[in-house]
DNA sequence: AACGTTCTTGTAAACGATTACAAGCACCCT
DNA sequence: AGGGTGCTTGTAATCGTTTACAAGAACGTT
């Protein structure tokens, strides 16, 4: 059946014996007499017609489409948040168009010019590093954005985040009644908006419970990747003998858990260990990997559900959401006789 | 600048003094006179003019965009495939349009009929199973298509397609040259192209060096995850007690590198693993796993090009490419004693 | 029977770019 | 000076839809 020939509206209608009016009428459901309406369906179905999506989107003002653009599509977590915008804005007849940004800002400003062509009818993004210029941009887009991840305060956009100062507390607080005292800490880039926040969610967890913040307890990878985590990880215990590690998320974590086996070091046993994002990896891990859950499905999805809203009303207030953490626990921070027990 | 107002090519050409045409020309290029181009360059300017994707698209006839199908988001090796094709295609100027089919014929099927609507200039398709309903799609959809994966005998498509026979070949040798014997097999579904090419291999490799066939040492999971992973690994260790076992996938292989470390064997001393696929994964696991490389990268990136060679000049003969195996040893199989050595 | 509604249908103008064609012009040649 | 050559530029058609508007048909009402 149609065999390779791209047939047009006009065909049909001539087929049809009607204008090409009725036969976008009949084609979108408005009313028409059903003569007209078994003509042109016949007609299509003969010639195998199937509409052009461009010419509708050019007549109509939309592309039906959403752009997605997170900074490494090697991390799972951008990959879960990737699925999960996906399945939404599916449901609404949309699809997904990726721009991998290599977590450059200059890439996602380049994106933001490209945006305005109009190839999509809004953004969901998830900026590494806001600079003013980024800001600048965002704000006077055309098109709606929503943003996931912290934006500098008064800056009104539609965005959902995490709350990862929580979050650390979280696993400080539980690693802390674990019995752990020397809690270190393997973080990302400190110049990365997630890197910054977790930094201070951990030294704030830190100091509230009267924990000792040991410079050489700390450290951060430049990067949030597991090669990254490595080298961080080799510093970190060169210098410091911990009972306890927070990372600021699973690659590092898995990273830190390799270099302590290299080490000799037992996770739980000598060392117990914390992630976050609670990824896939996190359950593949060996030993599993205790995780703070920021809730990277339910902020693709509020992201997603946000922006289907905006492209439905316009006219909408900004809004700003913020997920709850959590923590899950798996065998990477608890004693084995507990975890036995439990 | 250019605060969210939406400008024409029309509004530049009045604002220039000039033709639509000359300003059409003058950003595309083409040749004109100094006094043109430059009046036309300092009106777009002024009027922050962006070109309207749709509009080029719909006179031209390209969209600029190609769309990916793949089975599994999540898993690892189809992200890298996924961002392989993204580089690939940017640098001649495609987006990326992203469709997760969830493996199943007939969303791929809904996905033809849709790409026939125009969104976008190619394809590249990477199905799990392939019906001869899929197959007559695919050769007569409008738009070019590269499927990534075997196809049926005779069927003329631009493929490209690992050598999985050869490589469950080298891991099986590999084994077997670490003096394993009895060597098990945990596949991932048997109605799947790859679920068969690599049973397929597995028998091959295993007839080729007389090792014994024990169909008790043999287990096929119900999907190529790692939950699924889990309960296939179970069954396996619950009726065989092999001295290695080569796993599908990587998913599938730290899921049994899982199971083994709960049963108290290790792994590579009791249990030599190798994974299937080399993809992040097999690097974070601890121990480090041993995996098939089947050339996912390259095997998208050599897909990308055939697509965009297709792009170029559609009357180009039908190419198909095999990409070769390799294999990577990492701690999974071999003895401690000869990794600390090599 | 004339008139006003309502419903169906066609005509034609968009949407915002690209581009074939022709016209205008300067220039050079014989 | 006449006529070819080669540029530059504008006019207008075109891509494949949707949709405002008007015309026509059908029908009920008085």
């Amino acid at each position: 059946m149609t065999p390779a020939k791209k047939s047009t509206l006009v065909l049909v209608a001539e087929r049809a014996g009607v204008s090409t009016a009725s036969v976008s009428r009949v084609l979108n459901g408005l009313p028409a007499s059903d003569r007209v309406i078994e003509s042109v369906r016949t007609a299509a179905r003969d010639l195998g017609y199937v509409p052009d999506a461009t010419a509708r989107s050019l007549k109509v003002g939309k592309t039906e489409q959403i752009a997605l653009a997170v900074a490494d599509v090697g991390n799972p977590v951008y990959v879960a948040m990737m699925h999960e915008v996906s399945r939404v804005i599916a449901k609404d007849g949309y699809r997904l168009v990726l721009s991998s940004t290599g977590g450059a800002v200059q890439d996602e400003i380049d994106l933001l010019d490209g945006l305005n062509r109009g190839f999509a009818d809004g953004l969901i993004l998830s900026p590494l590093r806001v600079t003013d210029d980024l800001v600048a941009r965002l704000r006077d887009s055309r098109l709606p954005i929503v943003i996931i991840g912290s934006l500098p305060d008064g800056v009104e956009l539609d965005n959902v985040r995490a709350d990862s100062v929580r979050g650390m507390g979280l696993a400080v607080k539980h690693l802390a009644r674990q019995g752990r005292r020397h809690i270190a800490f393997v973080n990302g880039p400190v110049d990365t908006v997630p890197g910054a926040a977790r930094l201070g969610g951990y030294l704030k967890a830190m100091a509230k419970r009267d924990l000792v913040i040991d410079p050489d307890a700390q450290v951060s990878a430049s990067d949030f990747t597991f090669k990254a985590g490595l080298e961080a990880a080799e510093i970190l215990l060169s210098r410091s003998t911990p009972d306890a590690i927070v990372c600021a998320n699973d690659l590092l974590a898995v990273a830190t858990m390799k270099v302590l086996a290299q080490r000799g070091l037992s996770v739980p046993g000598d060392v117990a260990l914390v992630g976050m994002d609670d990824t896939d990896i996190a359950e593949l891990a060996n030993p599993s990997l205790t995780s703070v859950n920021l809730g990277s499905v339910a902020r693709a999805r509020a992201a997603a559900k946000l922006l289907l809203r905006r492209l439905n009303e316009p006219g909408a207030p900004v809004k700003q959401v913020v997920i709850e953490p959590s923590l899950t626990v798996r065998e990477s921070s608890v004693h084995a006789t507990e975890a036995v027990l439990s």
